[in-house]
RNA sequence: GGGCCGGUAGAUCAGGGGUAGAUCGCUACCUUGGCAUGGUAGAGGCCUCGGGUUCAAAUCCCGACCGGUCCA
């Protein structure tokens, strides 16, 4: 695509703005971009053609800090009739393809993009909070990397009914904002043809830098990728501006790296606590090159380290130290910013999804702290962030659960090193042999470093290829997902008549379509298909059973029993199943809140499931509940039902839900349209959901929860039941109750009592069996030692042999152990049986081993007589077969082999 | 969402079809004026649970539960 507009580059680009502007077009002999200047170059402005920041130590223009570069920014676009908003969760709720939000533009992504959704308004501007975890490893050295960061965004949205501004008035504005706003010459900026795409969208955006650094770009989105590989036009083109805001302070300072400009109250008491003073005359020179070392796009990434230090004047070796170092203080700066907005907007910590880049993030400061040997508190470095970035977004004041959270990670992250440790420990002790293969699987299975293994063993090699081999462990083909195969592109959406009318039972209604004989579409329904985590409605259509009810693209199909070939129908649904549905339905609305309440704000829906048995609610919380926070949420959420709360659902638009109720009205994940269906439960639980409610909060009747459950890490479901269900399960309770009572006459309140003793005793009783099964043991040994059943000559071996009738196996064992223990000289047979098996324990000591007589050959043989098998060692055997009868005669075949032997 | 690893004494872990173990901790006794320590003896186990295979399962297989870890 590329190469197409390049080549019709004036029909893709603002030409017409940028030349009345004085930019003219030149193309780069390095990179090959067409790019805009005023005065005509050789070079872009791309770092790596135009030679570094160039900025550094510089006055390009006046200083401007952080959050000033926002506030003048929001200004100047004022009398273009830009919106401000507030920034979006960075948890990116509304749109399920995305963990987090990562760029600007998907706040308004899929619906207003694709033009379903009308935008707050015509034309916006935002200060978002975006993720990006892939620059991890770049924070602290390339000075603009960040894993949190603020997209300034300027967006604009042009329907075909209403045209705003596009590509020649954006670029305009931005040129205007850029030599006005921030103060930067026209001459020093460079305007560089690039191509964008992401969501399925394209389209042609310019980048615009100055001395070597970009400081936005702007997106004109104009197409769409069909499945088919080709393209379309949008109807709705978008501007789609996205700059980062910790850039702009840090052109216009001119420091070394961005973050002093950025949480500068947060690198102050990093400098003070860990006594680091970066050198500043090498970092001046540093930061002009550091730009290159962006490790996601360079290949070799020594080489570019031994080129910068050739450049600043130094050693690698030197030059990497120093870097390094001062590195580990700007990560630990960002990295916990980062974690502050994700934990507070709902993220948390796991080792799953989006939580495990979080986990990620979180141990990579413990270890940065560690190997640094730096004296800080993370808690500290977050608490100055709630004060220095709280200052700007206030909500962040409010930071919950945080603190909880960031000790039970220390402690999860504590023990996985500790057992890492000595895992290592014991396997150098052992010199079991560690190679490439084994590294890989220890950190693939336990999460052990290279890092850990060195400490150890420091002759251990870490191939180069380490993480590569990682991933080639889990390289798998990706599994097919169904697609549902419904023709019903050209159907009309069905008309939901249980919105309107919750209580009605029974409609009319016309055949639509037929898909199968026994899969219908009507023109209405009451029937609530399956959807929002809720159960299908069932009942019958002209007398046939409906069984199944399912929703594909706003229509609903009616499976049914056996053909209906009327076109003219009559439905009817079972009310009592509504009834419960709807209940379970209230009920977990009013357990979400209560477990909120209870737990804290980080709680949020992470699934749901109404049946007509049961419901359950599955909650974003960091451990496993106790026994009493799940009383303490079954209490609050009984105080809801019995206040009696009506249950209010109404429609409206969803920018107005959005600002009212916030983003908390989206539990259930991401909601299509323009127009939201609010369903408040008083003060409690906003959210917009489609699902069948009661009328008020007392009708949900009695809520219990009978099970709670951590599903994964950072994931606890909740399982309960109410109203009729409720009674049910509480008489079900009782009668369990009530049939140990019986059972063991005792009364109810004494159960666990009386459990607890029977336990205990049973303990007891174990060991006095066992105890008693020793002393019978000792007097048969006497018995049988005295009594054997022959005794060779020379050499003397005595041999006993014997039907132990009414012992166990375990007692043949024992006895047979303790003979040959005490007397070498002795060759046991036991055996013994039940009523449907022969056992037999033979035992060798160690003078007749010598001999040959091995007990397991002789057990071996012996169980072939009684139809089994056995085996064991030379000392010791067991076996036993299902011929009860052949014992003897088998005791006889083990004395017969002995004899032979010894002769 | 997918893969992998683990669950054995109060704690940390060996064992890996054939007699349940080690270290620390615990109890008692000895040593001492007392303590630290040292010595001796002992208590403490539904080998997570439920099925299966087997003459025999802590051990192998399947499933559940609990925990850990890596990757998208």
């Amino acid at each position: 695509m590329k190469p197409h507009f390049f080549n019709n580059y004036k029909k893709f680009y603002p030409v017409e703005a940028l030349c009345s502007l004085g930019f003219s077009r030149s193309v780069c002999k390095r990179c090959g971009s067409g790019f805009w200047s005023v005065h005509q170059r050789d070079f872009c402005d791309e770092p790596a053609c135009s030679g570094g920041y160039r900025f550094i130590n510089q006055n390009v223009a006046k200083k401007i800090g952080y959050k000033e570069a926002w506030d003048i920014y929001v200004d100047f676009f004022k009398k273009w009739k830009y919106t401000p908003l507030d920034r979006y969760p960075v948890v990116c709720r509304w749109y399920d393809k995305l963990y987090f939000v990562t760029a600007g533009i998907n706040d308004f992504q899929p619906y207003v993009v694709s033009g379903e959704v009308p935008p707050p308004d015509d034309a916006v501007l935002e200060p978002q909070f975006c993720l990006r975890f892939p620059d991890t490893d770049s924070v602290g050295i390339t000075g603009r990397h960040y894993t949190g960061f603020i997209m300034v965004g300027q967006h604009v949205f042009n329907t075909p009914k209403k045209f705003i501004y596009f590509k020649e008035e954006g670029i305009t504005q931005i040129h205007e904002f850029l030599t006005k706003g921030l103060g930067i010459p026209s001459e020093e900026l460079f305007f560089q043809e690039e191509v964008w795409a992401g969501g399925g969208n394209f389209g042609p955006c310019v980048e615009f830098f100055s001395r070597g650094l970009e400081l936005g770009n702007q997106v004109y989105i104009q197409y769409q990728f069909s499945p088919d590989g080709d393209y379309k036009e949008l109807s709705t083109k978008v501007i789609d501006m996205g700059a980062g805001l910790e850039r702009w302070s840090w052109f216009t300072q001119g420091t070394p790296m961005s973050y002093d400009t950025v949480f500068p109250k947060v690198m102050r008491h990093l400098y003070q606590k860990t006594e680091i003073v970066p050198d500043k005359v090498l970092w001046n020179k540093f930061a002009r090159y550091a730009g290159l070392l962006n490790v996601e796009e360079i290949d070799d990434v020594s080489t570019t380290w031994n080129a910068v230090a050739k450049q600043v004047g130094v050693e690698p070796f030197t030059l990497k130290a120093e870097v390094y170092k001062v590195r580990a203080l700007y990560a630990l700066a960002d990295h916990t910013r980062t974690l502050l907005v994700a934990i507070h907007d709902g993220a948390l910590p796991s080792n799953v999804g989006g939580g495990y880049n979080l986990r990620n993030l979180l141990r990579r400061c413990w270890s940065l702290i560690e190997e640094y040997e730096l004296d800080v508190e993370l808690e500290q470095l977050f608490k100055i962030h709630i004060t220095e970035f709280g200052d700007w977004f206030t909500e962040l004041r409010d930071y919950g659960s945080l603190f909880d959270i960031l000790e039970i990670e220390k402690k999860r992250y504590n023990e996985t090193i500790r057992k890492g440790r000595e895992l290592v420990k014991r396997m150098v002790q052992r010199k079991e042999k560690l190679d490439i293969d084994k590294l890989v699987k220890l950190y693939d299975s336990q999460g052990i470093t290279p890092n850990i293994l060195k400490e150890f063993d420091p002759s251990i090699v870490i191939p180069d290829d380490f993480y590569f081999r990682v991933q080639m462990l889990h390289e798998k083909s990706e599994q097919k997902r169904e697609i549902s195969g419904h023709d019903i592109e050209r159907i009309p959406k069905t008309k939901l008549l249980f919105r309107k009318e919750p209580d009605s039972k029974e409609f009319g209604a016309k055949v639509l379509h037929r898909i199968t004989p026994t899969k219908i579409v009507l023109d209405q329904t009451l029937f609530y298909p399956t959807s929002g985590g809720q159960a299908h409605d069932m009942g019958t259509i002209d007398g046939v059973r409906v069984l199944d009810v399912i929703k594909d693209n706003g229509v609903v199909i009616h499976v049914v029993e056996k053909p209906i070939k009327k076109d003219q129908v009559h439905g009817i649904i079972d009310g009592e199943r509504r009834k419960i549905l709807s209940e379970h339905h209230t009920a977990t609305h009013i357990i979400n809140y209560a477990a909120r309440k209870v737990l804290g704000d980080h709680i949020w829906q992470a699934g749901a499931e109404k049946t007509l048995e049961k419901a359950r609610l599955d909650i974003t919380h960091y451990k496993s509940l106790s026994f009493e926070q799940i009383q303490e949420i079954e209490q609050v959420a009984n105080d809801v039902v019995m206040e009696d709360v009506p249950i209010l659902i109404k429609e409206m638009p969803r920018n107005e839900a959005e600002s009212k109720y916030g983003m908390r009205i989206y539990q259930g994940g991401a909601v299509p349209g323009k127009i939201l269906r609010i369903v408040a439960i008083g003060k409690y639980d906003v959210e917009a959901c489609g699902g069948t409610y009661v009328k008020s909060t007392s009708q949900v009747g009695p809520i219990i929860i009978t099970n709670s459950e951590r599903i994964q890490d950072g994931v606890v479901r909740l399982e309960y039941v109410s109203g009729k269900r409720a009674m049910e399960e509480i008489q079900r309770q009782a009668s369990i109750l009530r049939e140990l009572s019986d059972l063991w006459g005792v009364s109810t309140d004494d159960i666990s009592k009386t459990a607890n003793k029977f336990f205990k005793e049973w303990k007891e009783f174990k060991k006095e069996i066992a105890r008693l099964k020793e002393e019978l043991a000792k007097s048969r040994e006497k018995n049988l030692f005295n009594n054997p059943k022959w005794v060779s000559d020379n050499p003397r071996i005595r041999v006993i042999s014997e039907n132990l009738q009414g012992a166990d196996p375990e007692e043949l064992r024992k006895v047979a152990s303790h003979l040959i223990e005490k007397n070498p000289d002795t060759v046991v047979i036991l055996g013994t049986s039940d009523s449907n098996r022969a056992y037999i324990c033979d035992a060798s000591g160690n003078d007749a081993i010598g001999l040959g007589i091995y007990a397991n050959s002789i057990v071996k043989e012996m169980c072939k007589e009684i139809g089994g098998s056995g085996g064991g060692t030379s000392q010791l055997a067991q076996g036993g077969g299902p011929d009860v009868e052949k014992l003897d005669q088998s005791l006889n075949k083990g004395l017969k082999m002995i004899k032979k032997q010894l002769r």
